[in-house]
DNA sequence: CCCAAAATGATCGATTTGACCGATTTTGAC
DNA sequence: GTCAAAATCGGTCAAATCGATCATTTTGGG
C-alpha cells in the first residue's frame, strides 16, 4: 500500500512511456511533489483521477501496489449488475472489485455505479434470499465485500472541504449499513467531508450527535420499512436539532418513500443517489462561492 | 510531548529512504539538530516547513504525531489506548488513525494492537456508555471508524496464501462486526486467506457456508453474552459441518469465555487475539510444511 | 492526399535516491 | 548502575530519475 509512486511505475502500470509521464505532471494534467532533490513522485490518486478522466485502461494495477485485477473492462452497466450479483453470491470480493473499479476508472460516478449497479445487486440478492435461492451467508458475505470496496473507493477519492461537514446514518431498528456508508462516499465525492454515525442510532442521540458536530448537512437512510409513526416521532427530534443548528436535513432509501408525504416541507427527500449528489453538489455551491484561481 | 523526531521516522513519514533524509538534513534543507553522540534529531517543525515548502502531502503523518510509540514500553500502550478513547469519542478519524498506524509502522503486530488497545478501548468507551457519560452516537461513529481504520490496515497486509482459507463471523443476535473484521485482519496477518461473514448469521447458514467453502479454519466471535443453551445449540451444528470438511473450529470472545468449558474437545477457545494469531500461525504451519527456497 | 503542429517515445550524461555494512550511540530492562 | 538489543552513524555503490534533445507517430486542416 504505497501512496506516492514513480513516475516509471506509472508509466508501467498505464503502459506509456516515462517521457509522457513526466510531462503530463509538468503540465499539471497528473497532480505531483518533488523531493528536495528534484524527483517527482506522484500520488496514487491523481493517477486515479487522470485514468478517469481519460477513461485510460489500468494495465498493470500491480505495479502501483493495488489489488491485481483492476481496470481493464468496458462495461455495460446492466451486464456489470449481473455480473455483480453473480461473484457477490460466490463470494469473489476479487472479481467484484475488478468489475466497480472498471466502471469507476471508466469514468461513472459513484452515484451512478449506486444506483445502476451495487442498489439492483443487492435488491436481486434481497429477492433471492426470500425464496431461499440465497443463504443467509451469502447475503452477509456479499455485505462484507462491498463494504470492502466502497472504503477502497473512498480511498481513491480525494478529501472534501474540512468545512463541509455532513454526517448521518440509520436509525434504531435499520441494520443496513451499506447504504449509508455508500451516501458517505457519495458526499466525500461530491466534496464533503462526510462520515456515517452507523446503523441503528437512536434519534435522540442523532439530535445529540447534531447538536455536538453542527453539520450543514445531515442523512437518514431507511432502508427496511418500518412503523411510520414512531419514525416520524423520531425524525422531529433530529428535525428539531437540524433547525437549531442550520443542518439540511436529507432522507433517502426506499423504507422513507411511503411515507414521504407525512415529511414536513424543510426536509429534502432523496429517491437514489444520482438525487442525492445533485443535491450535496448544488448545497456545496451555494455555501461557498465559485473559488477563482 | 516530543517534538523532536529521528531520521527514521521522518523517513517513513514522508515516505523517502532513511538515506535521503539523512543527506537533507545535512545539506541544511531539513533543519537538525545533533546530539553528544552525533545521533541527528529533528524538530517537527522543520519537517512541517520543508513539506510547504514542496507542497507535499504528509504520506504517514501519525508517525510524526507520537514520537514516543517508537519505544517498547508497556506504558506507550497503555497511553496510546487512552488516547484512542479520547480521539475515538471526539470523532477524530485522523487521529486515531494516525495513533495506531503508529504503532504498527512501529512493528506491533496488529494482534497486539487489538489486545492491548483496541479492544481494552472499545470496553472503556462501553462503561462509558452504560453509566451514560457516552452518548451512543459516539460509540457507533467509534465503530465506524475503528472499522475503516481496520480495512486499512488490512490493505496494508499481504494477501495470504490462497490455499489456507478461513472464514468466520458472528451469530444471530451478536450484532458486534468490530470483533470478527478485527479476526480477519489478524488472520490474513498470519498468512491466511480470512474473509469476515459479517454478524448475526444464523449457525445453519454457517453450516452451510463451511460446507460449501470447505476452509481450514472457523472462527465464531462471541462478544455480548448470550443465551449458553441457544448457542450451544446452534454450535453443534457449526460443529458438525467442521468435522465434515475437517475445518477446524476456534472460538473466541468474552461472551463465550463462561461457556467454555461446555465445549467439546476439538473445539479451540482463544481468549485474546494474540492467541488466535499463534494458533493461526502454528495452523499454518502444519498444514503446508516450510517451504524451502 | 499532404503538410504542419502536436504528442509520444527513445536516448544520454549528470544527479539523486535507496540499500547495504561495520562501527558507534541510544534505549529499555534488569 | 550495568548490559544487551535496537537504532543510528557515516560512507560506498548500484539503480533510478532528471532534464534536455531528437526521432517517430498521431492529429487536424486545407
Amino acid at each position: 500500500m504505497e501512496d506516492l509512486v514513480t513516475p516509471r511505475q506509472v508509466a508501467k502500470a498505464i503502459d506509456v512511456s516515462e517521457s509522457s509521464v513526466k510531462r503530463w505532471c509538468d503540465r499539471g494534467i497528473i497532480p505531483s511533489v518533488k523531493t528536495a532533490g528534484g524527483h517527482r513522485r506522484i500520488p496514487i490518486s491523481s493517477v486515479m483521477t487522470y485514468l478517469r478522466s481519460t477513461s485510460q485502461p489500468l494495465v498493470s494495477p500491480e505495479v502501483l501496489g493495488l489489488p491485481a485485477a483492476v481496470g481493464r473492462t468496458a462495461w455495460v452497466l446492466t451486464r456489470a449488475r449481473d455480473e455483480v450479483v453473480k461473484s457477490l453470491l460466490a463470494g469473489d470480493e476479487i472479481k467484484t472489485r475488478q468489475i466497480l473499479f472498471d466502471l469507476w476508472l471508466g469514468g461513472r460516478s459513484i452515484a451512478v455505479i449506486g444506483d445502476e449497479v451495487i442498489a439492483p445487486a443487492f435488491e436481486k440478492i434481497g429477492e433471492g434470499w426470500s425464496c431461499s435461492e440465497v443463504d443467509i451467508y451469502q447475503e452477509r458475505r456479499a455485505v462484507e465485500i462491498m463494504l470492502r470496496i466502497l472504503f477502497e473507493l473512498r480511498l481513491g477519492t480525494p478529501p472534501g472541504d474540512p468545512g463541509r461537514i455532513a454526517i448521518g446514518g440509520t436509525t434504531s431498528g435499520d441494520n443496513y449499513s451499506l447504504p449509508t456508508t455508500l451516501v458517505e462516499v457519495v458526499l466525500q465525492a461530491a466534496g464533503w467531508t462526510a462520515r456515517s454515525m452507523g446503523s441503528s442510532v437512536p434519534p435522540q442521540s442523532f439530535a445529540a450527535a447534531i447538536e455536538h458536530t453542527q453539520p450543514r448537512l445531515f442523512w437518514l437512510s431507511v432502508s427496511a420499512s418500518q412503523s411510520p409513526e414512531e419514525f416520524l416521532e423520531g425524525l422531529a427530534l433530529i428535525e428539531q436539532a437540524c433547525q437549531k443548528t442550520g443542518t439540511k436535513l436529507v432522507i433517502g432509501g426506499a423504507g422513507s418513500l411511503p411515507m414521504r408525504e407525512r415529511f414536513s416541507s424543510g426536509v429534502q427527500v432523496c429517491s437514489n443517489m444520482g438525487e442525492l449528489s445533485d443535491l450535496a453538489t448544488r448545497l456545496a455551491a451555494e455555501s461557498s462561492p465559485p473559488a477563482e484561481l
